[in-house]
DNA sequence: GACGGGCCGTTTTTT
DNA sequence: ACGGCCCGTC
């Protein structure tokens, strides 16, 4: 396969700049391509002189303009391939855009600078190293590598891990990378109130640290290229004249580095194309700035502003439901969906299902049924996904799922290459390509076992300090003489040799070969293999795919640059279940059906979201469920429990804000248990009596479980205004003929503080919660 | 260098 | 409640 991130290398000084200019001739008939948009869309695509926002609400087309747009622009003969930038966010984005766009022009696709903000300012930043203060072959760190030197530096410095959590100082530097402020320009005031007072110098300390390892982090693929570009105008103008035409997909998720970054490549010729959509920003917690999308007027004057309100993928009442939500924001631009093609007529259409349950459990049960029940319809699990607004909700969807055997796929989980194995593996091969890699040769260099501890490691540190060496070339060094112990001599004396009996064969064996045979005579994969821990034959099959994955390119360095920006293997195959994700993950996607289960105040919004954010977080919490109701074509469902176990506290929850904000005429709400109703119009107007809509009410204290049916909830809070049903379920006594909505009659075996084990006639033996059957 | 007890945190996450 | 991480002990 050929690596996306391979993008075509012509020199940069174009051979024969616009001799290709020749426009296609006028009465050419339109290719095909072009025929099939609507009249906004072709405006957005034909717009192609001046700045350009285009407005692209969810489902309505973005992909499909910014490809055609490029298709457009080649086949005007406008420029050359590699004179158009067309940015994205996600290797996914990038890896849809570049299939649709040579699907439309074939093979020349491959010129076109296509790919992620950072892949290519690495790009970029290869050329330049020098002028970052980088030399060639500079290695990416992950999250993990950045965390340990950030650590590092700051338990040096003598700061306490505990009262000054690395973690929180690292959100700061990328907060502050986000904003493309190099340590110097961190505002004071910015810098106090973190790591006791010293938050700038340890940025400093840790960007030194970072050129000193000849490495850079994520942000600093973006920063360092925004620094060349403000600091070399000659380099600027080179590229700023080289790309005729810019194009950025998901605008409205730019930080300011990123805007920055665009603003300079695009000042020559302001031919920049921005598709976004404000409605769906839902990143601000990692830097970026809607502000971005809806100053691009005042920044660009003149600017075309073109807006896509045509939906073609969501049945009306789904649309219908999603817009009444988004509405209740202010701060927004102000688009309106409307449904058009093949979705927009049928009357048939369902509305929106909003269902309340009794606990996360039920709800778990309902979703799953619901699941089946479409799969007889002709909806099947493939084309299902369940979206959630945390991961710790997925596990009761998971159990459910499991236990009636429905499959499904958990996506965003831990990925391929952040495993541990995967990653020591990946250190041998960077040490092996790249000898003075120091974290490399740090983090493998006594695994496996060597018998290199910390001691013999502290002289090899030293020495390479002090000669100003690699590591492994101060490992060479000190293999031959008096200053470490015979035992550690040998022993580095022979990793030393292995590196470079392994390094002589970079270029000789495929890279495929030099990986196995590197991780056999390591001793590495043999380390697993002969591990007894449960996990470990996942690793050692891990380590294989590995090796199957470095198959795929031509070279070392080739896997190697893949891996260091697409941190995920390709996914294989085609979905076969239902898909179980965050809605964070699940921006850019579309299903048929789409369950949106725990819309709770505290959970979605998140409290933590509110505690931190106020309005603008509010507003930020609304766009996420606005985005996720935008991703069904054909049904919906929304559904909150009134109570759930949080750290195995029960606690009773109150519906989300947001189920109150779904118009009615789109929506049908209905409740198992009588627990819906819930909340009244105009809640808000209530001085005092809806506070407590925020507060969180234990319970039960007592730790007796969710038992007990509504005896807790209904009194004295007007929460609920579902008929009273003080006093369910704690009166279902064993052996008693009980009802239930599902399951029909039945016969209680046992109470366990509310849980029933009930022998139903036709459905069989189940558990169900009290609440949830009355007597018969 | 391996085990285990105590302590903390527990929204979202790409590159 | 639970898991991950750090540090201490053997």
């Amino acid at each position: 396969m050929t690596d996306p991130f391979d993008l075509t290398d012509e020199p940069l000084d174009d051979p024969a700049p616009g001799a290709a200019a020749a426009p296609a001739p006028a009465d050419a008939p339109p290719p095909p391509w072009l025929t099939g948009l609507n009249p906004e869309q072709r405006h957005a695509v034909e717009t192609t002189e001046g700045p350009v926002l285009v407005l692209s609400g969810a489902g309505t087309g973005k992909t499909r303009v910014l490809t055609t747009r490029v298709a457009y622009i080649l086949h005007r003969r406008l420029t050359r391939p590699w004179r158009v930038l067309a940015v994205t966010f996600t290797n996914r984005a990038a890896r849809e855009m570049r299939e649709r766009l040579g699907s439309m022009i074939g093979p020349v696709s491959e010129s076109v600078w296509l790919g992620t903000f950072h892949a290519l300012s690495l790009k970029i930043l290869r050329r330049h190293a020098g002028l970052a203060g980088l030399r060639d072959g500079f290695t990416i760190l992950d999250a993990d590598d950045q965390l340990r030197l950030l650590k590092q530096l700051m338990t040096d410095a003598g700061l306490d891990p505990k009262r000054e959590p690395p973690k929180g100082l690292m959100g700061r530097i990328q907060r502050w990378k986000d904003r493309g402020l190099t340590p110097d320009r961190v505002p004071e005031d910015d810098v106090k109130g973190a790591a006791g007072r010293r938050a700038g110098d340890l940025y400093a300390r840790y960007q030194a640290r970072l050129l000193e390892l000849n490495a850079c982090d994520f942000g600093d693929l973006l920063l360092h290229t925004l620094g060349i570009l403000q600091k070399h105008p000659d380099v600027a103008e080179e590229y700023q004249t080289r790309f005729d035409y810019i194009l950025v997909d998901e605008y409205q998720d730019t930080n300011v580095a990123q805007y920055l970054w665009l603003r300079l490549l695009a000042a020559r010729h302001k031919n920049l194309c921005c598709v976004g959509d404000d409605d769906q920003s839902i990143y601000s917690w990692r830097g970026a700035e809607v502000g971005n999308i809806l100053r691009f007027e005042t920044d660009y004057p003149g600017a075309a502003v073109i807006r896509l309100e045509r939906n073609y993928r969501s049945a009306p009442p789904i649309l219908g439901a999603a817009s009444a939500l988004i509405r209740h924001n202010a701060d927004r631009l102000g688009k309106d969906l409307i449904a058009a093609g093949a979705t927009a007529d049928d009357p048939d259409a369902p509305p929106v299902k909003v269902r309340g349950l009794w606990d996360g459990e039920a709800e778990a049960r309902w979703v799953v049924e619901e699941i089946e029940a479409l799969g007889h319809e002709g909806l099947p699990a493939a084309g299902t996904a369940i979206l959630v607004r945390a991961t710790f909700q997925m596990r009761e969807f998971e159990d459910r799922l499991m236990a009636c055997g429905v499959p499904y796929q958990v996506i965003g989980g831990p990925r391929f290459y952040e495993r541990l194995e995967i990653r020591d593996a990946l250190a041998y091969l960077r040490l092996v390509a790249q000898p003075d890699d120091d974290l490399a040769f740090e983090r493998i260099v006594n695994t496996p076992k060597r018998s290199l501890g910390e001691a013999s490691l502290q002289i090899v540190q030293k020495h390479a300090r002090a000669e100003g060496k690699p590591l492994l070339n101060a490992a060479r060094d000190l293999s031959d003489g008096d200053d470490l112990k015979a035992r550690a001599k040998k022993a580095l004396a022979a990793f030393v040799a292995d590196v470079d009996r392994w390094r002589a064969l970079v270029g000789g064996l495929p890279p495929a070969e030099l990986c196995a045979t590197i991780l056999e005579e390591s001793g590495y994969a043999a380390m697993w293999k002969a591990d007894k821990s449960p996990d470990a034959p996942g690793r050692v099959e891990n380590l294989e795919e590995l090796v199957g994955a470095v198959a795929e390119f031509e070279s070392l360095d080739a896997f190697l640059e893949h891996i260091a920006l697409v941190m995920e293997t390709e996914s294989k195959g085609a979905a076969a279940g239902v898909t179980l994700m965050t809605l964070h993950g699940a921006k850019g996607l579309e299903f048929d059906v789409v369950f949106l289960p725990g819309w709770e105040e505290d959970i979605f919004p998140h409290r933590r979201a509110l505690e931190e954010g106020g309005q603008a977080s509010l507003e930020e919490e609304r766009r996420l469920a606005y985005v996720g109701l935008t991703r069904a074509r054909k049904r919906a469902f929304v559904s909150f429990a009134a109570n759930r176990r949080i750290y195995n506290n029960w606690q009773a929850s109150l519906p989300s804000r947001f189920v109150d904000e779904l118009p009615d005429d789109f929506v049908e709400k209905a409740s198992d248990t009588g627990l819906y109703g819930a909340v009244t119009a105009g809640f808000a107007e209530e001085p005092g009596g809806w506070g407590t809509r925020h507060a969180r009410r234990s319970l039960n204290g007592n730790g007796n479980g969710g038992g007990g049916g509504g005896t807790r909830l209904s009194p004295g809070t007007g929460s609920w205004k579902a008929r009273d049903r003080s006093g369910e379920g704690t009166d279902i006594a064993v052996g008693q003929r009980v009802f239930h909505q599902k399951f029909g009659y039945g016969r209680v075996l046992s109470n366990d503080g509310g849980k029933l084990a009930v022998d139903f006639e036709k459905a069989g033996r189940k558990t169900v919660v009290a609440g949830f059957v009355e007597a018969a």
